[in-house]
DNA sequence: GAGTGGTCTAGACCACTGT
DNA sequence: CAGTGGTCTAGACCACTCC
């Protein structure tokens, strides 16, 4: 029954029938129609929102959810932070690290930064090629929206604390955000990044995560891993991050090398399995 | 209360105290600890399963979820496949699609492809930059297990008919699979692809997807949006394809170029905001 | 057959929304 | 205020699994 009833609310969403924004009909009114107790109804609509199909409730129907628009994020980005590492100084400190992340000026966010050293885990070691227990720079940041406290973007980054000694600033919170992002901090001691590796995968956020988001329900969670690897093949930085998945897309460029010439279409391509 | 029931689980799942493979207390157990009907527990275990975290039922106690291993698909292989166009045939040929897809034999696979010209869609023509209408080849693939009939891959592909006209053969589905994959195929009409661009969203599957793919509950799918841009920067190709989130990660490499020279570390570097 | 979760009924009370 | 969905009770029956 509760699926059927969910079913065919889906299929007269997806006809178009009930556009974004339409109110569903009323719980009393689909138990009624279905000949069946409200419990039934009420699970389809818990279905439904689990799918990310509908939203509402709390003394207001149950409605259509439209979704939001989408902020784009593009591995471009990686290349221009690279470049902006030997841009004049004032042309660094016109991009901090939360613009680049954001693509909001930094006033417009309140900003929390912790950082600490602390001994890699099993995975966080893993992941950088090192060896458990070594020292890690951790640095984890928060924007909240001024106005509603709602998160709008975080991510935790290590960095192996040999890498960067060189550089005492670097392990000051008290210096982001730094003009000019990751990249140039790494570059204080002689660290080039020369190839980013951003490792994707997604899924559904536990309760306290969708509060802390502001999630409606049925909306997943898309985690980024982004690993840095220096001239010297070492893994210089692991940065994890997570976005709403109904707000954000991820774009990412891959240039491919051009062919000396173009292919020879001979012979040989009369060729198929 | 069946908040409370589901974070006292979540918790305990979190903390270790029930590792993945447990059973959890049985509905009766709860409902007798927390002194209250079987209903709130019976909808924390509903929650729980939507966030991903237990499975089971059917006469089986629930459990604690096993995350599957993930199969990683990386941007490398874009470079790979255009390699390989100028590769001797006899190295193409032993490369199918398929292969380059899912990383099996062709042969372990029942392999669907469904071809035909159709009109472009407005979304379509949007992300093509093409006009509302023209035509586009459609090809739709899909790779079922052949023992139990669910999906493993799918994707559909777009490419507009005025492009490939010279080539009548890759119209045909009975080429499919065609030795070194699409850049092999758009090769032969003068196409070379400079540059692909993947935009990775991730949604809820709606119940019927969700049993195509046998996803259990709380397991979103990532979509995987691939344009690739020929030599005369048109947009030759748009390819669609999903993966189930619990069991794929997406690997996107970003080579950056080198500086000329390190950067010099002197006086300015002693700034920050 | 005993125990499990899955579904359902027919009520009840609550918090919230709109007018 | 009436109407909405959110939560809950105390039962019932079913399909399934395991022994």
């Amino acid at each position: 029954m509760q699926v059927r009833i969910a079913d065919d609310l889906r299929l007269r969403i997806e006809r178009g029938e009930l556009a974004p924004g339409d109110s569903l009909p009323t719980i009393h009114q689909l138990a009624r129609t279905w000949e069946c107790s409200l419990n039934p109804v009420r699970v389809a609509f818990d279905l439904l929102k689990t799918q990310g199909l509908i939203t509402g409730g709390r003394g207001k129907p149950a409605v259509v959810r439209t979704p939001p628009r989408q902020v784009v994020r593009s591995s471009l980005r990686h290349q221009e932070e690279k470049d902006l590492v030997l841009a004049p100084l004032a042309e660094r400190a016109a991009v901090g690290t939360a613009e680049l992340e954001s693509k909001t000026t930094i006033r417009d966010l309140r900003f929390r930064t912790v950082y600490d050293v602390v001994p890699a885990t099993a995975a966080v070691a893993g992941a950088l090629e090192i060896s458990e227990g070594a020292e890690v720079l951790r640095r984890a940041w928060e924007h909240l929206n001024p106005a509603s406290g709602v998160r709008e973007a975080w991510s935790v980054s290590h960095i192996p604390a040999d890498y960067i000694r060189d550089n005492p600033r670097l392990f000051d919170p008290g210096c982001e955000p730094w003009p000019g992002g990751t990249q140039h901090q790494l570059s204080t001691v002689g660290i080039e990044v020369m190839r980013i590796i951003d490792e994707v995968t997604s899924h559904m956020p536990s309760t306290p995560e969708a509060q802390l988001w502001d999630l409606p329900p049925g909306v997943p969670m898309l985690r980024c891993r982004r690993v840095s690897v220096d001239q010297h093949g070492r893994r210089v930085e692991i940065s994890d991050a997570e976005y709403p998945a109904d707000r954000t897309r991820l774009d990412f460029v891959t240039p491919l090398t051009a062919w000396p010439s173009r292919p020879d279409p001979g012979p040989e391509h009369d060729d198929t399995g």
